[in-house]
DNA sequence: ACGGAATGTTCACCTTCGCTTAACACGACG
DNA sequence: CGTCGTGTTAAGCGAAGGTGAACATTCCGT
C-alpha cells in the first residue's frame, strides 16, 4: 500500500555518515530526502522545501536540535511540521528537553535503520490521514500518548507491546477506579474472544516490571487499578 | 416483565445498516428509537427528544463520538444521560479515549444483537431505579466509593476485602435499616450458597474493628444495621 | 517464502490472604 | 441454671493472584 502522496523528509545531523545511512534507507522506500548538517541550513531548507517531516539530531554544534525545533514551530506555515528528534541514549535527559520543545517523536541513537524507517513511515501516514489530534493521558508521573503509542515515565520513553499498552491505557483512563476482570476482558479482548484466567495477570506483571510495581494495584476478588 | 416506563434510545452511527440492525432489535423489545448519522443531528435530537440513553459510534466523519459525548455532558439537562460507546476494536485506541471521555459503558464492534439489547436494557433499568448505582455512598462520616472500592472514615482511607466491602455497602445502602441475617445472606452470598452462622458475625466484627464499634449496631434476634 | 525475534497465551506450580469454621466466652432472659 | 443469640479468637482451607517457563502466534527483515 505505497501511498502516492508527497513524502518529503528533511534530515539534520552533523555527522555525514548518519545522514548517508538514513538517506539511503529512506530513499529505498521512495521517500524524498533533503539534508543539512547544521541548524541554519536546516531552517533554510525547511522553508524552501516544506518537508512533511524533519528529523533533528539534538546534539549539534552551533544551533542544536531543540533550537531548530523552536524556530520551526515559530515559522508561519511550518508550525505543524512533524519533528522527530534523534537522541543519544546516554545519561543525560536531552530527549526530555526535546519533548518539552514539542517534538512529535524520538528515536534513540544508535539508529537502527528498520526501526527508523518504520517510524518515519508511520509518522508520514499520520500527516495524510487527517490532523493528528494527539490524545494524551497523564497520571501519577506516567504519560501515555494514545496516538504515538508511547509511554513516558518521567525518566524514559517506552514502547509497550499492544496488549500491554491497551491494558495500561484502560487502567489509566480512570485512575483509581478498580476494573473488574470481566471489564478488562470485554474492553481489550472483546465479548467473543476468550482467553485464560492467567493472561491478564501476566500482562499486569509485565507492566509492573516496566513502569514500577507501585503503580498498579490489586484488589483481590475485585480487579486491578491504576494508583492515582 | 416489560416495563411501562419511558425507554427512549438515541442511536448514532454513520453506517445506516448498523443503525437499522440496532433499531430493529431494540424496537422488537418495545423500546422507542431515534437515530442520527452524524454528530450534529445527534445533538439536536438529544436536545429535543431527551432520550434515556445515547448509543454513540466513536468513529464518525465530522464530529466523532467523543466530541458528541463531551458536548452532551456540557448540555444542561443532558449531563446525566447514559452514554454507551460503540468501539471498533481496531488498531487505534480511540476506544480508550472514549472511556476517558466519560461514557457509561462500551460495546465492541462487531455488535452482537443479543449482547447489545441486553446491555441496553440493563442500562435502562438503571436509570429507572435511581441514578446509576450512584458511585458514592455516604453516611455518618463514612464514605464508600463503589468504583474505587475504597472507604474513607474521615481520617483515613481503607481498602476493605471483598466480603467486608460488600457487607458494609449493603448496610450503608439504607442507613438505619435493620437487615435480617437472611437478607444479608441472600444479598451477599446468594440463595444457593450456605455458610455457617458465625460467618456474618466475624465479618461484622472486622468491620467494627476497622471503622469503629459504634457505627454498626446489633439488634438481637433481628439483625444488624448501620447507625444513621 | 523462510527463520528468528517479539509478542501473546497457556500451563503448572507457588504464595498469600480472605473466608469460613470450630471452639469457647459472655450476657440476657426464662 | 440452662439455652439462646451473639462476640471473640485462632486455625485451616481454598480461591485468587503471582511467577517462570513452555508453547503459540505474529511480525519483520533477509
Amino acid at each position: 500500500m505505497t501511498s502516492t502522496i508527497s513524502r518529503k523528509v528533511l534530515l539534520v545531523d552533523d555527522e555525514e555518515d548518519i545522514l548517508d545511512l538514513l538517506r539511503y534507507n529512506l530513499e529505498k522506500e521512495g521517500i524524498e530526502v533533503h539534508s543539512a548538517t547544521n541548524g541554519g541550513d536546516a531552517l533554510k531548507l525547511a522553508k524552501s522545501e516544506r518537508p512533511d517531516l524533519v528529523v533533528l539530531d539534538i546534539m549539534m554544534p552551533g544551533m542544536d536540535g531543540v533550537e531548530v525545533c523552536n524556530e520551526l514551530r515559530r515559522t508561519p506555515g511550518l508550525e505543524d511540521t512533524l519533528i522527530v528528534f534523534l537522541t543519544a541514549r546516554t545519561e543525560d535527559y536531552s530527549h526530555i528537553a526535546g519533548y518539552e520543545a514539542g517534538g512529535d517523536d524520538y528515536i534513540n541513537k544508535p539508529v537502527r535503520p528498520k526501526v527508523f524507517v518504520n517510524k518515519v513511515q508511520a509518522l508520514l501516514k499520520r500527516t495524510r490521514s487527517g490532523q493528528a489530534v494527539s490524545k494524551v493521558i497523564e497520571a501519577n508521573g506516567i504519560r501515555m500518548d494514545l496516538e504515538r503509542i508511547t509511554v513516558s515515565t518521567g525518566n524514559e520513553m517506552l514502547q509497550l507491546p499492544k496488549k500491554e499498552f491497551e491494558l495500561l491505557a484502560l487502567l489509566m483512563s480512570k485512575p483509581g477506579k478498580v476494573f473488574k476482570r470481566e471489564e478488562i476482558y470485554a474492553q481489550i479482548w472483546g465479548n467473543d474472544i476468550f482467553v485464560g484466567d492467567r493472561t491478564i495477570d501476566v500482562h499486569i506483571r509485565k507492566l509492573r516490571e516496566k513502569i514500577g510495581d507501585d503503580r498498579i494495584g490489586t484488589v483481590k476478588g475485585m480487579g486491578y487499578k491504576f494508583e492515582a
